[in-house]
DNA sequence: TGTACATCAGTGAACGCGCGTTCACTGATGTAC
DNA sequence: TGTACATCAGTGAACGCGCGTTCACTGATGTAC
């Protein structure tokens, strides 16, 4: 009995020291992914770690949906701790928690929402990790639908009614589609400004963490991040 | 004379195959680009492309000043065909030429505007055709700021004075400086709203090629596109 | 509690590949007199 | 115009590495009777 548990743990242990090792890779060697390179740093031989993943592939499939997780906990975990009527203080917490996660793992960040790894098919056991942030962001809307707090189509339409740029046909019935699966209470105007910032928020801190902010945004990072947050919450009208 | 010519032209024609080789490996293979694969399909010897570029970090860098420039060149003749008091023309087809390059060249956009190359340090020579679609965008906020079309911060605030976030002052200081190198005439708040609309664009690019719009928005892509740029039009107030 | 058997972790060798870069070389092309 | 010399492109072998994956194996740990 113990003696199964003892056995069990240290494969645990291990699964979790080649993961451990290969994510420090990561930031050397990007997407690239060396077994061999693992085996050797835990002082294994490289046939050693098929005991533990069946292929390199499945070992970075493991690095993603960890990393999806923790960025999700992350996000969820700083979201959580503020006031639930507080809407703008929620879009800004799960928004700086994402950042202080991307920035604190930046080839982590990159592996997730960098260049697709050629030949690599993200299986679909990834997409429940990764539609975590996407999700809170659509229960922060859901919420504030259901308070009354969030209008159609936010502060800003509020202030020059009808001004804001109408949805194409198109993208209405798509909208329409997406929300009956992930946020039926959420109407599309809504729906679409939703997708913006978070387009948005993801934008920058892609754009920072690629160095695109290099000789531009310096020294005022993280006040440009919390100000196109605070931009994109008036966008949705929180 | 002519001979020598002859010679001079087929080492620059060699030199673009190489390059077009190059890049259609990067479909395949992402940025881990094989100098080896490149000569064997030259059906050259490995060392022979040692002629043409010193090194794999020399002909990688090649590739990425040429994406930059066809990316620039793509957007500037896009945006050059529309009547130039047409703001939000300018900007509509300027946007678009940027994504349906990085359409028809997706390997050649996760390239530039992907997850940085490990080991790989972009040399300043990459500086200046990496600027030519941001120049473009600050030179359409100076001439709205110089025919009078576009007032400190657009239409937006016009509507609902005064009610745009306030820029923090880190932000606003580094606001200025860019200002004063890039676009002195373009008011701080204006310029932080066009960065806001620059990195949405991009933002909008990079999801839909990384994969990020599947099982979501799949079949008003291009709607999708344009709608975001015409909100961040009304953002900037063109 | 003791023993026979099954499970499992890790080894080491091998297969069949890949890579960037250097170097001495051949032979063709271009230049100067 | 013809010849001697210099430049240049491309070869082929080598150096010293890397990689993922398979396979038969040893020896330790765990299980069932």
């Amino acid at each position: 009995m113990t003696a199964k548990n003892i056995r069990a743990r240290v494969r645990d242990e291990l699964t979790s020291e080649i993961k451990a090792i290969a994510r420090r890779q990561l930031a050397t060697e990007g997407a690239n992914l060396s077994l061999r390179a693992v085996a050797r740093e835990l002082g294994m031989v490289s046939s050693a770690v098929y005991r533990y993943f069946p292929s390199r592939d499945d070992l970075l499939t493991a690095l993603i949906i960890d990393c999806y997780d923790e960025l999700g906990t992350a996000a969820e975990t700083a979201e959580a701790a503020v006031d639930r009527a507080d809407l703008l203080g929620r879009w800004l917490a799960a928004g700086h928690g994402i950042r202080d996660w991307a920035l604190a793992n930046p080839a982590e960040y990159a592996l997730i929402y960098g260049s697709p790894v050629p030949g690599y098919k993200a299986p679909e056991t990834t997409i429940g990790p990764a539609a975590r942030t996407t999700d809170l962001i659509l229960t922060l809307l859901a919420d504030g639908v259901a308070t009354g707090a969030l209008t159609t189509g936010g502060a800003e339409p509020a202030a020059v009614a009808g001004h804001g740029s109408p949805l194409p046909v198109d993208l209405a019935a798509e909208l329409d589609r997406i929300a009956a699966l992930a946020c039926p209470t959420v109407p599309r105007e809504l729906l679409a400004r939703g997708i913006t910032a978070w387009i948005q928020l993801f934008g920058v801190v892609t754009f920072e963490l690629f160095g695109r902010f290099q000789n531009m945004i310096e020294d005022s990072r993280r006040s440009f991040f919390d100000h196109q947050l605070r931009v994109m919450a008036r966008h949705i009208g929180l």
